[in-house]
DNA sequence: TGCGCCGTCAATGTATCCAATCTAACGGCA
DNA sequence: TGCCGTTAGATTGGATACATTGACGGCGCA
């Protein structure tokens, strides 16, 4: 229930619609809800202590995030997504965080690279912990967008991340056991390399290849998203 | 209350929320709703015939699709951009937009093109009537997109277009006055001709080009943003 | 006269209750 | 024995009623 860096997160004042949206976003991101599983809002009611009005406004909060699945009349699920549609989550994120990137370069200053390098650097090494990879890698690209005006493209991009967030963790899992995550973690030190060059052109070319690789690596196992 | 091919429109199943969502939809699209008006309750679910409930879960839908801003224990609101939030709806267009009509151009058939034919020769003559002009314009461009499987990208881009509506009025009606939309229909016909060539390179630069001198003259009208 | 406190009111947030709908198990029938 | 209609249960959708919060205006005081 812990770690991930909520990207719509706990911002939302004190109503408890949004603590309950966020306790579950939370609860899925982490695997705690798995696709496809379902949602009873008496469950999440009682668990929260509260009753379902507000279980069923957070619902529909994570609908429209795209996190949950809503068929009137019948229950919620957690989304789940094929193969077509996560790859297409992908192309956007292809599209959108180049724009991103180039928005926030301007700002990046030399903490910030720090510690994107510490990350860069700890991914290479946590080899075996796929949800501490998961954290460090989302930290990574998140931080190269830090000092980007949050705004409309944040959030879209965050909705991406956080859709594909199970099928990331999946085939980190498989990729992992392969030790085949070289051409990440080089794709993650050129990139450092074109921010602190200040170069954007080239850093939206390799943000652009390493998500587009991502998306082909992806969809050579269509078996995650059976 | 009609006219406006509503993008997230009346799809969704029977369900009372999604009803009373459709209509406010509608309501701001039309302008029934300006920017920055206040939206009660007690208004609509007396209107729809509905109690506070379904009312609320529309509130929290069009929240999510950026039309509505909603403030705890406050109210609602019509949500109004600043010139710098609507410049990066439109800077997002410019990136998503491109990549949606790649993937519709092959299935565009002439049946297709030639309604576009039609709709960009009726913009040309229809520089008096601003509301006609929107709707065909966003035909045009929807048309241009249509042979796209529906997916998240269509979601995304229907949302832009949605929340920028009543700026583009605006914009239009400024620009109607002083005749000065030719360089939008000059685009309008460049881009058919990519389409007809079949030649998507162009039609991603043509399409840029014309979402970018939107942006581009909508910044020299800060006034609308009043 | 201007500032700040307080009371009233309106609008939203939440809980409880009832109705409508879907699911699944059961039994009858071919 | 397999299929289908029926019925009972569970679950969601919506309405009413109450609690809570925020806003506005009047009053007192400096």
């Amino acid at each position: 229930m812990t770690g991930v860096p909520a990207v719509s997160g706990p911002v939302a004042g004190g109503t408890a619609s949004h603590r309950i949206a966020d306790a579950l976003r939370a609860a899925i991101l982490d695997g705690g809800y798995q696709p496809g599983e379902r949602i009873r809002q008496e469950d999440v009611a009682a668990r929260s202590g509260a009753s379902r009005i507000p279980v069923r406004e957070a619902l529909r909060l994570l609908e429209a995030e795209g996190l949950v699945t809503l068929v009137a009349n019948s229950g919620a699920w957690v989304a789940r997504l094929t193969l077509a549609e996560c790859a297409e989550l992908y192309q956007i994120r292809e599209r959108l965080e180049p724009l991103l990137l180039r928005a926030s370069l301007p700002g990046l200053d030399g903490a910030a690279l720090g510690r994107m390098a510490d990350l860069a650097a700890a991914m290479e090494s946590l080899a075996g912990d796929v949800d501490a990879f998961l954290r460090a890698d989302r930290e990574f690209h998140l931080a190269s967008y830090a000092a980007a005006a949050p705004g409309e493209t944040t959030q879209v991009i965050g909705r991406m991340w956080n859709r594909t967030q199970h099928y990331r963790r999946e085939f980190t899992r498989l990729a992992s056991r392969r030790a085949s995550l070289d051409a990440t973690h080089l794709e993650h030190r050129l990139l450092l390399d074109c921010l602190r060059r200040d170069d954007a052109d080239d850093a939206e070319r390799v943000l652009v290849m390493h998500i587009r690789r991502t998306r082909l690596e992806l969809s050579g196992h269509p078996e995650i998203f059976g």
